[in-house]
DNA sequence: CGTACTTTTGAAGTGCCTCAACGGTAGTGG
DNA sequence: CCACTACCGTTGAGGCACTTCAAAAGTACG
């Protein structure tokens, strides 16, 4: 594996994003991540039903949410990142409506309940950070959402890879034309809303468009300009500050 | 129409959900919703693109949130009813993402940007039912992905109209087994992620299963639970309490 | 009472799915 | 190093769900 945490804390560096972070802030996140556990591929982190019980932050790996919606049909609902919250829905909502599963070995902090008022109700820029966090969140759903609803399969597929490109390369786990990807074709396929076979359909597709390269677990983006073009990728809606954008088309 | 605001202040009739408002917290929210202004069906509240510009909350009326992703294919993102925020996220995330259309006449507070920070900052129980409520939004985002993700067609539109019904009784624009539904058929296509034509289709199979009918925008539910059942409707998402869904039940 | 919009219906096409089998690749143990 | 196994990805054939296009019927509104 590549180095696990490039730029220090992963929360801070995420964070930084919002370009609403204090010195005291780093301080207060560092300190509230000091001893991540470590957690095998697979493991469920949090079931559908869960009641409140602290938050987890995502250190290293990855993981994913999902809903089960009857017995072999199954929604990924998003990726997590090394810097992720997993659970403030939860531990606002009082219960998980979700599951939230490691896609590869990490580790993960624990802040426990009694400490969450500080983070998220607390007259800090952090506080203001976190919602900041989570409206990105919301926003990164509201994209997926009209991407289902509306692209078509090779569409769609084009546009989960531009999308995780970028997500992959903020948090310093991508290089600039490409990355290994966490996924198998089935977790791609339960994400976008499609069958295992069609997913490999499609990316067979897209590679004889000449437009990407996936094979062993590598994405390879040839031009990025004309991938985005093909399936109408706009990263607004990742709220990107200036510099990452100018970062990301170099 | 019926009353436009059968308890009062839509705003605060739906944050009592969340069970943390306190009295000053129905006066500030009272406070803030002083002189709404009256809009038209189809009135483009959000455009995407738009920089934060205060907050709009709605008074009366539906409103709805979508994205366009090419010329003739759009995606209805959310519904919005009496009490919801429009554009929370753009206050603080500096930018709308994505459109809001009125979907019936309506009345509109506006909150300046100047007081955005009191609301969402302040270490109050307001901030947290605020926080509460951008989750619960989330929530439904989730939901519905796996619905548009998983779900048949048939299934699909059960389950909009399920979580319809829900939503307008909560906010008392619907009786206990129908409502009128302010979306024609078009709008429940491009929010479901159908044709029009296959909605058509659709909501006829669902009337020859008796599981409900739906004529001249008014819909009519039968038997819930056999409603429920066929789409595998669990209002856990919904995050409601208990008294609430007590009531849907009865 | 005519006009514009919405819903319904039919017929034909296609995108994605299902089922089934084969091929590749990585890990394991002899 | 090869054989074995398990999982993942690929390919083919056939079916069905949903779409498209087009026209008629129903409904709302001045």
């Amino acid at each position: 594996m590549d180095q696990v945490n490039p730029q220090g804390n992963p929360m801070v560096r995420k964070l930084e994003q919002s370009g609403l972070l204090q010195e005291q802030d780093r301080a207060h996140l560092r300190a509230l991540c000091q001893t991540p556990r470590e957690v095998a591929a697979e493991t469920i982190l949090v079931h559908e039903g869960d009641r409140a019980n602290g938050i987890r932050i995502m250190m290293s790996g990855f993981a994913y949410r999902y809903k089960i919606i009857t017995e072999g049909r199954r929604q990924i609902i998003g990726l997590l990142v090394p810097g992720d919250f997993c659970d403030l829905q939860a531990a606002i909502l009082q219960k998980a409506d979700h599951f939230i599963a490691m896609l590869t070995p990490g580790s993960i902090a624990y802040v426990p309940q009694s400490k969450v008022d500080d983070l998220t109700f607390a007259p800090s820029s952090l506080a203001r950070a976190l919602w900041w966090s989570t409206l990105l969140d919301e926003s990164i759903l509201r994209e997926r959402l009209a991407s289902i609803g509306q692209r078509r399969s090779d569409e769609r597929l084009a546009h989960f890879f531009c999308e995780l490109l970028i997500r992959l390369q903020i948090v310093g786990q991508a290089d600039p034309n490409g990355c290994h990807v966490p996924f198998t074709q089935e977790h791609i396929a339960d994400f976008v809303g499609l069958t295992r076979v069609h997913v490999s359909r499609t990316v067979k597709e897209l590679r004889l468009k000449n437009l990407l390269n996936f094979k062993n677990r590598r994405l390879t983006i040839l031009d990025r300009r004309r991938l985005e073009a093909f399936c109408g990728f706009d990263p607004t809606y990742l709220h990107l500050m200036g510099e990452e954008v100018a970062a990301m088309q170099a």
